[in-house]
DNA sequence: ATTGAACAGTTGACAGTGTCTACGTATTCG
DNA sequence: CGAATACGTAGACACTGTCAACTGTTCAAT
């Protein structure tokens, strides 16, 4: 938001630039820095290792993810904790299509240092919101007899298999032209028969 | 199977033993080629590159994948559809669970050469086990409206998702003590309600 | 005002990596 | 029998993450 940011907040912005423009591939510690204008020892002043920066950038996934999800949410009547959920899938997998690098960094244990505690913080912030939503729904009538952090369990799994497996390819060629939020919905209506008012393209 | 294997077979079998003894995490060209017995520079003489080398033992656990939900379904009715549904659900998250190395191989494409075309055929080939699984339910009635290739995505992204957060770690924490094969059920109860008798141990 | 410690950045080294090339050997085939 | 081809080794190259030593700057306390 500032404009003036520290050279720490640089290299994470930098890190999810590269994310962002050439995917999780090459992303190194010297690669970063040298985006940044910096000589290639300079983010271990900031960070005690590459995967704690990149933990870093995690847990700013982690928040993007959150916001996603709720803009996403915003869209529909908030007192219909079923649409809420149905609008949720779609604000967590257009999360990961619109930011393939963080979203594929930010499960990727052997990269990021899990141990971060912002990392385990913000993750857990994200399934929070989701455990809510589940809760609501279970009020209304939806599994009520089902753990909530169980059932959160299931629904979180399906949205982030969908979002990961298309972005590995696997779904594209073999269901065809198929996009992703046709496959949301599917999934929608076999959890909870939603009928996915939402369609258009937001966040 | 047989004794007296190929340089190239036996390439591929340290690699996968590497993988389930350690993970993912420390595989290379160099380790797998120090594992074998053999110079650093041995193994390109097989492989044109580490990638390559990783498909093919990416593919062979493809092949075991699809042995693992076959072997699964073999404990139900094979007159049964959903039954058969069911438990190939649970051949998959066993794989992944008694294999986590080449499960998470498998399905990095940072890593596996993803032009191999032994992948492509084996990854390929056990998506059509499941699509085969998805026709013979809708034969009875089973969302018969939908595309076959698109449930059958729908579908595998669960149990992949489900496979993927629990190898990643992120279920146990937030789901508390709760082991895969109960999500498992909850998941398949939630898809087609199944009453899951596959509850004990096989594969 | 001066000292001294903490901070931030650079630079060079180290061990490790994947891949390439040149070299040797051995087997096989014309 | 000679030659070609496959296989394995060894060295080099560019690259990586991390560490240690060095330089400059800032800033608080004496």
């Amino acid at each position: 938001m500032s404009v003036p940011v520290s050279t720490r907040d640089r290299l994470v912005d930098t890190a999810r630039a590269y994310l962002d423009e050439e995917g999780i591939d090459g992303i190194g510690l010297r690669e970063i820095a040298r985006r940044a204008g910096l000589s290639h020892g300079a983010p271990l002043r900031h960070f005690p290792t590459l995967g704690r920066l990149l933990a870093a950038v995690a847990a700013e996934g982690f928040r993007d993810l959150y916001a996603s999800v709720e803009a996403s949410m915003s869209a529909v009547d908030s007192a219909d904790p079923m649409a809420r959920l149905d609008a949720a899938s779609f604000g967590y997998v257009r999360f990961a299509a619109n930011s393939p690098g963080v979203f594929g960094l930010m499960f990727r244990s052997d990269l990021c240092d899990t141990g971060d505690p912002e990392y385990a913080i913000e993750g857990g912030a994200a399934f929070g919101q989701l455990v809510e939503l589940v809760v609501d729904a279970q009020a209304i009538g939806f599994h009520p007899d089902l753990v909530p952090t169980e059932l959160a369990g299931v629904l979180w799994s399906t949205m982030h298999g969908l979002a990961s497996l298309h972005l590995h390819g696997a779904l594209a060629p073999t269901t065809g032209q198929t996009d992703l939020d046709t496959l949301v919905r599917i999934a929608n209506r076999l959890a909870f028969g939603a009928s996915s008012t939402i369609s258009k393209e937001p966040t």
